[in-house]
This record gives C-alpha cells, sequence and structure tokens, in this order.
DNA sequence: ATTCTTTAGTTTTTT
DNA sequence: ACTAAAGAAT
C-alpha cells in the first residue's frame, strides 16, 4: 500500500487518492498519466472501495489496454489471469463488442454477428451502391461512409437525420439502405458497436440498471479523444451522474487532441467538468521528460490557442540545450543535413532508436528514407499496413467469415472468385440481382440460379458448406489451416512468384488462431456452439488489427508523422518539413479551430523530446511532381529566440523586419534550389524571400512576361498568393 | 480472365 | 511523382 503511493508526487497523490465522486484529471505531457491512472484502480482495490469487478477502464487503443493491464497486474497481488477476467479494461470498441456477445438478443443481432472494419465498410457501401444503381460521381462512397458514420456518432439513425436539400435527402436513404443491408448480412460496423449498445442500455431498462450498479468505477484515458456518443455512452453509465451510477475518473489534456478531424470532441472536456459538477480539476503540471527549453517551447506555442483549460508545464530538470534550428534549401537538402547529423549523434555514443524522425504527414518520408538508405542507416518507418489488413490475411478471414455467417456478403464478394474459379464479372452480376428479386443473401440466392452462372456457382457453394462441415470437430488453428488449403488460397500464394512472405504470413495467421485459442482456454470459457471461438476470432482480428510493419528491437532511427508520436518520447526529435502549408498544413488554416489544432499537433511534436530538439524547414519542396516555396512555419516564430540556437544563418523574423542576412545568401557549400530559374528583370529570383508593404513576408514562387510586363507570384502566406507587375509593385528583399 | 491504359487523388488514424 | 483503382482492350 505505502509502495503504491510512494514516488508520487503532491497533485498525483491528489488524484489517485480522491474520494469517490466524478473527476477530471488534466495530464499534461510527460506528467505521468497512465501511472495515475494505473495506481488510482490499484489503489481502489487494495484500499477495499471496489472489488475488481466494480471496476471499469477505457482506453482507445489495444496498445494502451495491454500496457494498463500489464501494470495492473504488477501492482495488484492477484494473478494477471483473475485480473483481467474480473476488470473490464478494453477500447470502446472491445467493450460493446463484449457487451453486444453477451446481450445479443436484446441488442437484435446474431450470436455470431461479423464486424466490418473501414474497408470492409467501404466494400459494402460500394455494393449496395451498385446494386441500386446510384451514380457514385455524385454520392462519392467514401463521402457517404464519412456522412453514416458521423451521423452514428451523432446518434442519429436513419429516420432521424434531418434532411433539408435534396441531397441530403438522398444520403439519408441511402444510410437506410446500408442500415438494412447490415441487418440482413449481420454485420455491424465500428460505429454501429457503440451506437447500439448505447441504444440497447438506453431502451432496457433492468440491463443499464445491472451495469449501472455492476461499474461503480468508469476510468477513461485520453478523455480528450471521446466523441459525442462515447461521451454519451459514459454518461449513461454514470446515470447522468445522479444517484446509482458510476463515479467517472476521466484524465486527459485538451493540449494534445489531435483527432478532432475524425470526431474527436475536446467540448467533451468541458461539458463533464459542467454537467458532473466537477468541484476541482487536478492538474498534473509536473513534467518528468523534457527538459526546461524545451517545455517553455512547448508552453511559448500553445498559450496561443483559445479556449484552453489552462496548464503550464514545468521541470526540475534545467534548461538544458537549447533548440537547434535548420534552414534547408531543398527537402533533399534537409534530409542529408539530418542523416550528418544522426551520423554525428551515433559517433558520439547515442543509441538509434532513442532518435525519431517526425513530419507532419506520410509522403515527407519518403526523401528521408531515401538519405538513411544512401548512408546505411538502419530506419523503421510507423505506419504502414498491419497485419490483418493484408491481402491475403483478409481474403483468409472471408473463408472463415462466410463459415461462420454465409450471409456475409462482403466475404462473399471478396473470395467468390478468389482464387479465380470462373465466377467472373457477368456471373456475379446475375447473382446479385437474384439476390434481390429474392430479398435474401448472395450466398442464400444460389440455388435459385440456373445456367452456367448457377453451375459454377452452386460448386462454390458445395466447396463452402464442405468447409463448415468439415471443419466442426477442428481446434481452430486446425480449421484455419484446413481452409488455406482447401480453398486454395495457398496454392494461389504458392505460384505467384512474389508470393513467398505472403505464405508466411497465412502461416503466422494459424499462429495467431493457436495464441488466440490458448489465450481463451486460460479464461476457462466453454462454447456450446460449433464456430463460436471462431467468431470471436474474427472479432479479435476486426478490432485489432495488430503492430504497424516495423521490426522491434533492432537500434534503429524510428520515422513516424506527429500523429502517431503521441504517447511516445525520445532523446533526440528532428521535426522537419517545418513550413506554412505544410506544417500547419494548408487545408487546415482557412479556420481558426483547425489552425489550433495544427498547434496542438506542434504541441505534441515538440513534447516528445527528453534532451534534444531539432526544427527544420527548407525553402523549397518537391510535393505532387512540382517544386514549392514555403514560408517557414508560424509555429517556427512562436517560440521565443532566446530558446533556438540557428545552425544556418539566420533569417529575419516576420514581424520584427530587423534582419540584415543578406537576400537568401546561401553558404557557398550548398547547392542552388534546383529547377530556379534564371534571375528576373530586377535580381529577383524564385524562391527568394521578400516583402511588401501591404501583404508583409512573401516567397516568390513563379514568373512570367518579361521587360516592363514580368512579373513574379508570391506566395505571402496568409495574405494568399498573388501575381505582381515588377514595375510597380514595391518589393524589399528581406 | 488477364493485361494494359487512363484517371483521380494524394493531412493526420483507431476501432 | 506516385499510386491505386476503375475502364478498355485483348
Amino acid at each position: 500500500m505505502s509502495d503504491l503511493l510512494a514516488n508520487l508526487n503532491e497533485e498525483q497523490l491528489r488524484a489517485v487518492t480522491l474520494p469517490p465522486q466524478h473527476a477530471l484529471i488534466l495530464a499534461g505531457a510527460g506528467s505521468g498519466k497512465t501511472r495515475v491512472l494505473t495506481t488510482r484502480i490499484a489503489w481502489l482495490v487494495q484500499t477495499g472501495q471496489a472489488a475488481p469487478q466494480q471496476i471499469l477502464a477505457v482506453t482507445f487503443t489495444n496498445k494502451a489496454a495491454k500496457e494498463m493491464l500489464a501494470r495492473l497486474a504488477a501492482m495488484l497481488p492477484m494473478n494477471a489471469a483473475r485480473t483481467a477476467r474480473s476488470m473490464w479494461v478494453g477500447t470502446f470498441h472491445g467493450l460493446c463488442n463484449r457487451l453486444l456477445r453477451a446481450h445479443h438478443r436484446d441488442a437484435g443481432l446474431l450470436q455470431l454477428f461479423q464486424i466490418l472494419d473501414s474497408a470492409d465498410q467501404l466494400a459494402a457501401i460500394k455494393r449496395l451502391l451498385k446494386a441500386l444503381n446510384v451514380d457514385d460521381q455524385k454520392f462519392p462512397p467514401r463521402e457517404l461512409q464519412h456522412f453514416i458514420n458521423a451521423n452514428k456518432e451523432a446518434g442519429l439513425r436513419a429516420h432521424a437525420v434531418e434532411a433539408w436539400d435534396d441531397f441530403t435527402r438522398r444520403r439519408v436513404e441511402l444510410y437506410r439502405e446500408y442500415e438494412q443491408q447490415c441487418e440482413r448480412e449481420g454485420v455491424v460496423d465500428f460505429a454501429e458497436l457503440l451506437l447500439r449498445t448505447y441504444e440497447l442500455l438506453e431502451r432496457n431498462e433492468p440491463l443499464r440498471r445491472h451495469y449501472q450498479e455492476r461499474f461503480r468505477h468508469v476510468l477513461v484515458d485520453e478523455f480528450q479523444d471521446t466523441n459525442r456518443l462515447q461521451y454519451r455512452w459514459l454518461k449513461l453509465l454514470a446515470n447522468d451522474g445522479r444517484e446509482g451510477g458510476a463515479c467517472l475518473f476521466c484524465v486527459g489534456d485538451d493540449d494534445q487532441s489531435i483527432y478532432r478531424f475524425r470526431g474527436a470532441e475536446v467540448g467533451n472536456m468541458r461539458d463533464f467538468e459542467r454537467e458532473f459538477r466537477v468541484g476541482s480539476v487536478v492538474r498534473l503540471e509536473q513534467n518528468y521528460r523534457s527538459h526546461g527549453n524545451i517545455l517553455e517551447a512547448a508552453n511559448a506555442i500553445i498559450v496561443r490557442n483559445s479556449g484552453r483549460m489552462g496548464k503550464n508545464l514545468w521541470t526540475d530538470q534545467g534548461a538544458g540545450e537549447p533548440i537547434r534550428v535548420f534552414e534547408a534549401f531543398s527537402d533533399g537538402d534537409e534530409a542529408r543535413w539530418i542523416v550528418e547529423e544522426i551520423q554525428s549523434l551515433v559517433r558520439d555514443g547515442a543509441s538509434r532508436a532513442d532518435v525519431a524522425l517526425l513530419y507532419r504527414s506520410n509522403a515527407q518520408s519518403r526523401i528521408l528514407e531515401h538519405q538513411l538508405f544512401s548512408a546505411g542507416i538502419p530506419y523503421r518507418v510507423y505506419g504502414g499496413l498491419r497485419f490483418f489488413e493484408r491481402q491475403e490475411i483478409k481474403h483468409a478471414l472471408a473463408y472463415l467469415r462466410l463459415i461462420a455467417n454465409p450471409d456475409d456478403d462482403t466475404a462473399f464478394m471478396r473470395v467468390v472468385n478468389f482464387p479465380t474459379r470462373g465466377i467472373g464479372a457477368r456471373s456475379q452480376e446475375v447473382l446479385q440481382d437474384a439476390a434481390r428479386t429474392w430479398n435474401s443473401s448472395l450466398y442464400a440466392a444460389v440455388p435459385h440460379l440456373s445456367g452456367k452462372a448457377g453451375t459454377v456457382l452452386a460448386q462454390f457453394v458445395s466447396l463452402m458448406e464442405a468447409m463448415r462441415r468439415d471443419t466442426t470437430a477442428l481446434t481452430l488453428p486446425e480449421l484455419v489451416d484446413h481452409v488455406l488449403d482447401v480453398s486454395g488460397l495457398r496454392n494461389h500464394y504458392r505460384n505467384e512468384k512474389e508470393g513467398q512472405e505472403r505464405l508466411e504470413n497465412l502461416d503466422e495467421l494459424i499462429n495467431a488462431a493457436s495464441n488466440f485459442t490458448a489465450e481463451m482456454a486460460s479464461e476457462a470459457q466453454t462454447l456450446a456452439q460449433p464456430h463460436a471461438l471462431l467468431s470471436d476470432f474474427l472479432a479479435h482480428a476486426s478490432l485489432e488489427a495488430g503492430d504497424h510493419q516495423a521490426d522491434v528491437g533492432a537500434d534503429a532511427v524510428q520515422l513516424m508523422t506527429v500523429h502517431s508520436a503521441k504517447g511516445l518520447e525520445f532523446d533526440v526529435v528532428f521535426l522537419s518539413g517545418l513550413e506554412e502549408g505544410l506544417f500547419p498544413h494548408e487545408n487546415s488554416t482557412m479556420e481558426r479551430e483547425g489552425l489550433e489544432e495544427e498547434r496542438r499537433l506542434m504541441y505534441v511534436a515538440v513534447t516528445r523530446a527528453r534532451q534534444r530538439l531539432y526544427l527544420s524547414f527548407s525553402q523549397s519542396r518537391m510535393l505532387h511532381g512540382q517544386a514549392r516555396y514555403n514560408l517557414p512555419s508560424r509555429f517556427l516564430e512562436e517560440i521565443p529566440e532566446g530558446l533556438t540556437r540557428w545552425l544556418s544563418p539566420k533569417r529575419p523574423r516576420g514581424g520584427a523586419g530587423a534582419g540584415s542576412s543578406g537576400s537568401g545568401s546561401a553558404p557557398s557549400a550548398r547547392a542552388p534550389v534546383p529547377a530556379a530559374p534564371a534571375t528576373l528583370p530586377g535580381g529577383w529570383r524564385v524562391g527568394q524571400l521578400v516583402r511588401h508593404a501591404r501583404f508583409g513576408q512573401g516567397v516568390i514562387i513563379d514568373a512570367r512576361g518579361g521587360g516592363a510586363d514580368a512579373q513574379i507570384q508570391v506566395n505571402f502566406g496568409d495574405s494568399g498568393i498573388k501575381w505582381l507587375l515588377l514595375s510597380v509593385a514595391k518589393l524589399d528583399a528581406c
């Protein structure tokens, strides 16, 4: 017990030992957030205030859930398996899946309902549009997918959506058709998991009461990332803060909310504070991660945002090194410089794994990878395809899904002609028409067909029937193995020249099935229905797509987007591409909300660094096959000058206009901007930084005409991109 | 059914 | 510049 609370600082201790009441913990970057959350749970259990089964902990990723369970197992004197079983720890989606399986009848679902991941959902929508003969130019599937998900996340079924124009009315109709299609096929998408559970609990009072009374404590991690529906879901369990509901313990950081684009509502934090009358918000402001200069820079950046809940990180670690800033002439130059810097760090004894290269968008990784590769520096990139998202795995899973549920049309379409068995587009069309006529699934429509299409499809159906029959007595890994052979998938990839890796992945799927079976066995549940374990395995595959492709353990430099760096920390961080239009991204600068999210993203990036932070930008950059000339990011100017050290000749500051460095003075060793045309009349050149009396600072990005008509195009950032007549415009070199 | 050609769209991502 | 996906030709 004293062990548990030892080494907590004053605020952490206060948060951990709060009396049972609704609580909001504002936890800054590196302030020991996860530690507080897990210690709180352990403390509740150890002091006898709550039994493990009275606790529900919600995270956003499976990784975070696993980590929390591992830490709890180490803190609590009970074996890990028991903790895992009696305490509900998981993602919103994982927990909803568990609830819906337990109460599938009340929720109006098959016991073996399947879960569509985003790609499956998109495929289902495309299939729907095709069946209804809808022009997918007018109704792009992706847009419709977003429309449906956004409405579900707002808690709205198709009948409840208000439509004021024809376009929306049609989309609502398609939403309704989509709902019916999912219903018919016995499948549920991600948003549906949440909405179904919400409606189930709302509608079914005894059930709601049961869970409200069971879960005395609900703890939420990354609360700033919750969407509206998730918040309503929590409110339901807490009985809106009235008697008989759970206590909500929400931990989050409004300054690290970077998922607005996918529905996260930072406003939930304030709403929670108000609606649940959270008396005093506990602020964790001592940072144990970064040196003083880095923190000060982060604070200076984030303070410019409006509507913050307010928080100022501090450290007792001392100022540390200055933040290093570098201006390159081209993106290639920037990458080369980063690589040189890494080489010298490694020479000085740094471990490559402690160095991270961060960027705003994935497109920027290519050039960095290229330079790292040429220099022979091991690196790993986060963000590739994940295991369960691979083509061969999705194919195998589709066969498995068809065994569990023949009405799953998405799975049917995926494998009906893969490997090819002579069921081409025409046969598939005939079948889809028949399914519509008979109002049945594709599988069930096959017997109604005659002719050539009927014959080949009947063969496919009997293949599936045989698969189902022959696997009832098999263990899950045996079943998977059997299906890989009988379906012809193995054979197909054996004959493909690049198929070796895919074959290995298929074997890995059998492995995954073995591991899953072992985990389930330790929870000692007996499943009466054949293929019930299969169904659980499929849910697992949808909900947990596996780790991103990267070899763990190797001493390699880490490359990732700022988004995926959230929650991680490194001794040395390079943040590249700090340019207007890139970071902040041009699509975000139109509205204040968007810009502030970019600023939070910048805040997240800066606070990843423990000891050393490099910021770099480039005068020119190849993007979509064209050279772009960007201004330095406004975020650079938001860092107080005293905290930085420029490794390249410093440019004048935007506001001050006091600079004296010559116009674009290039260190002689560096090559000039590639693709920069010859000097223009008046000595101007593309890529040059200029100042206009009205528009402020800008970069010359193009030129046309000659003599008296010569014009230049200048990117003034905020003030836009303008064509100016050289003979008229009053421009100063910066 | 396979292969070649054209076209559109390239911020961030988990479940 | 590059890719993935849809369309057209074989």
